[in-house]
DNA sequence: TTGTATGCGTTATCAT
DNA sequence: ATGATAACGCATACAA
């Protein structure tokens, strides 16, 4: 409780100095057991935790990571943010977050967030058209790791899915159920992933053997409303002319997929077969519950946290090495370790998840 | 781009000295206005951004905010934390999160939080019974504000909601459609929020001139599940024993109550209307759609941000002062501040949204 | 109004 | 193995 103590009232209490009470923080081994011990009774007692700032200054090294994040209320962002929380309670360090709105110019955030020297490393989620920014960062020796949702080989460090293969898989489930007039409702093709899944879709279907039908074909933006748009230009047709199922690119555009045919009184699976992709929380509860690929998006994000911290770690190491050894060979400061060259790339497995949305060959009741 | 620009080097570039530099940077009014033109030029053309963690040491004061959030899948948690994020993107203040789970220690992650001496603020989103820990430290003087579901008068600034008036009106929204029997299930009694949500429905009923049936209380734990639990029990029971309408004390059961009944073939609203409690994002799209009293959490993290920034500024105003005219009084650092005899109490209004599950008074059940 | 000098709490480099 | 001491980058009291 006592407000402000430093690592001198320590020490003095200890009967040490300053720079023993320092090893002793900082676990360096060479410090007598006898008197590491006497020092950490002291420190717990007094619940003593040194200044983060002083650390920060002294040693030029924070225990701050940033964390990029779109808003909060993006479906799957909570998912993955309490992967990172639950990882980060284990270690020392903490999450300044940036929860950026799409307003403002990504880039002076960026700039800003690094310039202030604060964070240690940095964990962006969704960078979208930051990614290059990004990049130019990297390269220059800045610890940095993304999560994204395009799969699109990149110089960075990468925590993701396989999409095109969660997409196959959607798409084969259908196929399997019986359905040969598949339908498929496109994301924003300035997504990559939404490429992906269309690509996976395709594949599926000429693996299948069956032929594709562009007028099976229904380009959506991602959104609710485009799900309900794309749903009700396809329900408005001839009935002969309706797929059996449709495999839609995410389940936000599902949703409002199921809600026109809630409207129009078409009974899904029944009359058509929904299938998404993500597994938002919602797509457990809704009615029907929807058949979708999981992302694992909890886990992307602890395998994230821990891939930067251990980057983090690695790159302080290396800057402690070289400042022994090495003239200042002056110039700017590039990576050339194998990080660099061949980035770190890590594909999280996706899941089938069967629901209602989607039946069974006998239509059965929902178990 | 310049990697470690220091406040030394923009001094010397602009032709000034540190000090100079420091009192542009913060605004102080004492400097030349050519001179404050000349260094803002440097300053912007280099993209300087001082250090943080100097600033902390040197100043005693830091720029961070700690939130103290339970984890982010709850479900009204990252809409709270938009709020904060929206707010703080206008100020130069960052975030650090908190997200902490529920196997440890609370007490012990807070006084290490404190200890750190990093964050000049806290932000506790739920407290629970972490209360009486905090109101101790704010008697300390560390600026701090909660949100709150629990209003129970306490010396701690608060955002919250009027709950029992909330439970009150969506009691009395099932009244006015006609209904005499209607059932609660309620929250768990640990949770001051679950028995105003109670005492609203309690009161509700009264004003209406109609007793209160104890076969028509349920006791829940906020969770699906539980929810799912209660609706089984009750529609277990000989049909004219069934209430026509459920005020439940939560979304989350109100979710576990709707599955049951699609299960069992039970309409909603027809044969039973359902009104919930907070709005989370799921129950405006679930089929039927929930009637709910909507909490506008956004708003409440803008509205304790918000307070909380001009409590830590007010604070360090104070600070300032004291140290120039008063002798050292010693001794513990008490508040004695209007803030803490009579602590900020912000209530946002909530507001009743109707929607399908609750029906209109023309699908009025008779009986 | 501006420059100089000191201190913030820690790490790291020296000695010992 | 341990202790003194010099940075670290900035704010600020003080001198000019």
């Amino acid at each position: 409780m006592h407000s402000t103590l430093t690592i001198q009232d320590i020490a003095r209490l200890a009967g040490v100095s300053k720079a023993t009470v320092s090893r002793v923080l900082n676990h360096n081994p060479s410090v007598n057991a006898l008197l590491r011990e006497r020092v950490q009774h002291v420190i717990q007692e007094y619940d003593f935790v040194p200044s983060v700032t002083a650390i920060g200054l002294a040693g030029g090294r924070t225990r701050l990571i940033g964390v990029l994040a779109p808003p909060l209320t993006w479906p799957s962002v909570p998912e993955i943010m309490h992967g990172i929380a639950e990882y980060l309670e284990c270690t020392d360090y903490e999450m300044v977050l940036y929860s950026i709105g799409f307003e403002r110019n990504h880039s002076d955030v960026l700039d800003h967030i690094l310039n202030m020297k604060m964070v240690a490393g940095l964990l962006a989620i969704f960078p979208g058209e930051l990614s290059n920014h990004l990049a130019q960062r990297f390269q220059q020796g800045f610890p940095l790791v993304t999560i994204d949702d395009q799969s699109k080989p990149s110089a960075l460090p990468w925590v993701g899915i396989n999409t095109m293969t969660g997409a196959y898989e959607a798409t084969r489930h259908l196929l399997e159920l019986g359905h040969r007039r598949i339908a498929h409702i496109l994301g924003p093709q300035h997504y990559y992933c939404a490429v992906e899944r269309y690509q996976g879709y395709c594949q599926a279907l000429q693996d299948a053997g069956i032929a594709l039908n562009p007028n099976l074909l229904f380009q959506g933006t991602f959104t609710p409303a485009s799900g309900r748009q794309c749903a009700t230009m396809l329900f408005s047709r001839e009935r002969q002319d309706w797929p059996t199922a449709i495999f839609v690119a995410n389940d936000q555009m599902a949703y409002g997929v199921l809600e026109v045919a809630e409207q129009q009184g078409i009974s899904v699976p029944e009359e058509i077969a929904v299938v998404g992709f993500d597994d938002n929380m919602l797509s457990a509860h809704l009615r029907p519950s929807l058949t979708t690929i999981q992302q694992p998006f909890s886990e992307m994000g602890r395998q994230a946290i821990e891939a930067l911290i251990m980057s983090i770690d690695q790159n302080h190491s290396m800057e402690q090495g070289r400042l022994k050894q090495s003239t200042q060979s002056g110039s700017e400061h590039v990576r050339e370790d194998p990080q660099t060259t061949n980035p770190l790339r890590i594909q999280v497995p996706t899941r089938l998840i069967v629901r209602a949305s989607s039946g069974s060959p006998r239509t059965l009741p929902i178990g």
